[in-house]
DNA sequence: GAGTCTATCGCAACATGTTGCAATAAGTAT
DNA sequence: ATACTTATTGCAACATGTTGCGATAGACTC
């Protein structure tokens, strides 16, 4: 993760894994990873299959998808589900991290590795559940939202 | 919470709510209502539509999520997203509690308020995120899964 | 380069929710 | 009891994924 540009490693640590697994790399399987490599942040399903259509209209959603799951089984992608329970990707080189989603003001906040380990640790104590870093999502409100409707919380929605 | 039957308790409280908003009791939703109540845990989207077209064949999926939406709206109900996106339903008179999702044997755990409160609070002091309990949802494996993994923790998929 | 094996693709149908709209019916006033 | 207002329903179409299947096309052998 230096300064190596991902895409490239990342095509040629497919190709390996591909072929060591009789798998093959395929004109799509390639324009679905540089998508994804180009979506840096994170993309949803339905985003991914429309930029793929615009690099290759042939392309079906179907392809996008079981290409997705291969990448994750890979261990080259992840995908956890937004608010809304629909699916979000990236790459597997994307520091780790945790979602927040807002109920208030609808803001994503991320909470990074280091400072979500302790309370992984917490849970892993409290109920002997090992928790995944990167497929954890949390709802509730930020810090600003919480403060603007006071210690009592009344309930909302928004978004969702 | 005491001793009373919930469905009676609830069914007056909505009824009362939906008037003062100037809304309306209606036979399909008493019949939604009583199927969540009698599908006590945690029930599908899909299989509380399927639970009431039971009841009543010329309801539709959209009069289901619509009253769903609105018994959350009127905090008599709440819903997460399972493992795989879907929703799933419960009443509000259930405990709350948060869901931890076994991606090595697919079972689903439960983490109740008393054990929660501490790492939501955790969560706030190092973050300023005020998480819901009822709608936090974690994957990863359980104490048994993860101690047959060892501690390396290999990846794989399972239901997902 | 041609032939073979089979992974992958595109298609079509399905599963689960969501949304706009015209018809229906709940609650209220007459 | 009748009429009126408009919330709610059911329908139909759409959005996002998923799955089975026959056709296509990688990769390997000869």
């Amino acid at each position: 993760m230096a300064t190596e540009r991902p895409s490239l490693g990342l095509t040629e640590r497919l190709q390996a894994a591909l072929k060591e697994r009789g798998q093959r790399w395929t004109e799509q399987r390639q324009i679905i990873v540089e998508v994804l490599a180009a979506s840096d942040g994170h993309a949803t399903g339905a985003e991914l299959v429309e930029r793929v259509r615009e690099q290759d209209p042939s392309a079906t959603p179907s392809t996008v998808y079981r290409t997705l799951d291969l990448l994750e089984e890979l261990g080259l992608a992840r995908h956890h589900h937004g608010p809304d329970g629909r699916e979000t990707y990236h790459l597997e080189e994307t520091v780790e991290h945790a979602h927040l989603h807002c109920r208030g003001c609808g803001a994503e906040q991320e909470m990074d590795a280091a400072v979500a380990a302790p309370i992984l640790k917490a849970i892993a104590t409290a109920t002997g559940f090992s928790a995944d870093l990167d497929h954890l999502s949390l709802h509730g409100l930020c810090r600003r939202c919480a403060a603007a409707r006071g210690p009592s919380t009344p309930r909302a929605k928004a978004g969702e």
